[in-house]
DNA sequence: CCCGACCTTGCTACTGAAGGAAGGTCTAGA
DNA sequence: TCTAGACCTTCCTTCAGTAGCAAGGTCGGG
């Protein structure tokens, strides 16, 4: 039997966020002692690990609620643990790409910068330019755009607009002004 | 001259975001029509496409006003914008290594996962696994974690102790029961 | 008995980049 | 004139916390 503090420091989650996940009913209520403090046992502090170690891999709260009960579950079927981690990972692995699809894209346009004293930025000047319409848009362009409702998206959000090949603008070599 | 809709649509940026950037002081406070409409002209739009443009290369909004002054600040040396970029470069193979550490601990948990009927789960088995203690560790105990203050981190905080190879239990084969 | 460490509840406020709803005003077109 | 819809403001919600305050109760040692 242990305070807070204690099933805090064993566990690696902080007692504020004991607290919390108890609150979230992630975690079962807390025994008290006639004071009030929380009890916490042996058991309860492989629980917080095991909540812990899933944060570590990025599971979200929700998903590592579904963990806890089905490894609280002993007649689980392995099936269904490996199915939530498996969409976890493409979950990872969506967001990396993404990751990294902005980086390359970036640093495309980094190496096309000569990074001196000159203004002269291609970096800036792709951020500024306009997204290349195709040939098919550009009619319609009188009322759009309801107030909270997404923008209507005429070729928004891609990110490789920025990766064009070809647009390196060549500066003359600095010679020293 | 146009209305916040049409800034919107032309920019990419919804109207909500609009306002929220002027509140954020990330774009100048717009002009106002008698009756309070902000009215927007194409300069603006220029603004608000490099806004939309920088944020889907995942710069901050801290970074992106940093942008848009060197943007706009015609003696703006590029070495200071490539900087900026090659930081936020840095920052984006970080995160990304970080989503595919975790993929990687994860990937392995679940090859070592049957996936069937069966209740037995090394996911589940690693995730409620103490952590690794160094020999080192272990000795002072005694009066730790304040309430919010972090907790002391004996060896919390490693994704790769899922990475560690080798605890991949075989189970005897599937007979059917 | 007192000190200091620990615990309690409950609140606020912040992060970042929005989405959404409520409730009111304005404008354009029929 | 009426009405749809664009616009206005303000506040709430998300996610998973972090951080801090107040104001008090409890526990152990000296």
């Amino acid at each position: 039997m242990m305070n807070i503090g204690e099933a805090a420091s064993a566990s690696g989650v902080s007692a504020k966020m004991i607290r919390h996940y108890e609150e979230m009913a992630l975690l079962p209520v807390a025994r008290r002692t006639e004071s009030g403090y929380r009890q916490y046992e042996q058991k309860d502090v492989h629980t917080l690990r095991f909540i812990r170690h899933s944060r570590d891999l990025g599971f979200s709260l929700t998903e590592i609620a579904k963990l806890l009960s089905l490894w609280q579950n002993r007649r689980r079927p392995s099936r269904q643990v490996k199915a939530l981690a498996e969409a976890h990972i493409n979950e990872l692995e969506q967001k990396a790409a993404e990751l990294l699809a902005m980086k390359a894209a970036l640093e495309h346009l980094v190496q096309c910068c000569h990074g001196d004293d000159r203004p002269a930025c291609p970096i800036l000047e792709s951020l500024a330019r306009p997204p290349a319409v195709s040939p098919a848009a550009s009619a319609d362009k009188r009322r759009v755009s309801g107030d909270a409702r997404q923008v209507p998206a005429e070729r928004w959000d891609r990110v490789d607009d920025f990766a064009r090949p070809g647009h390196c603008i060549p500066l003359p070599p600095v010679t020293g002004g």
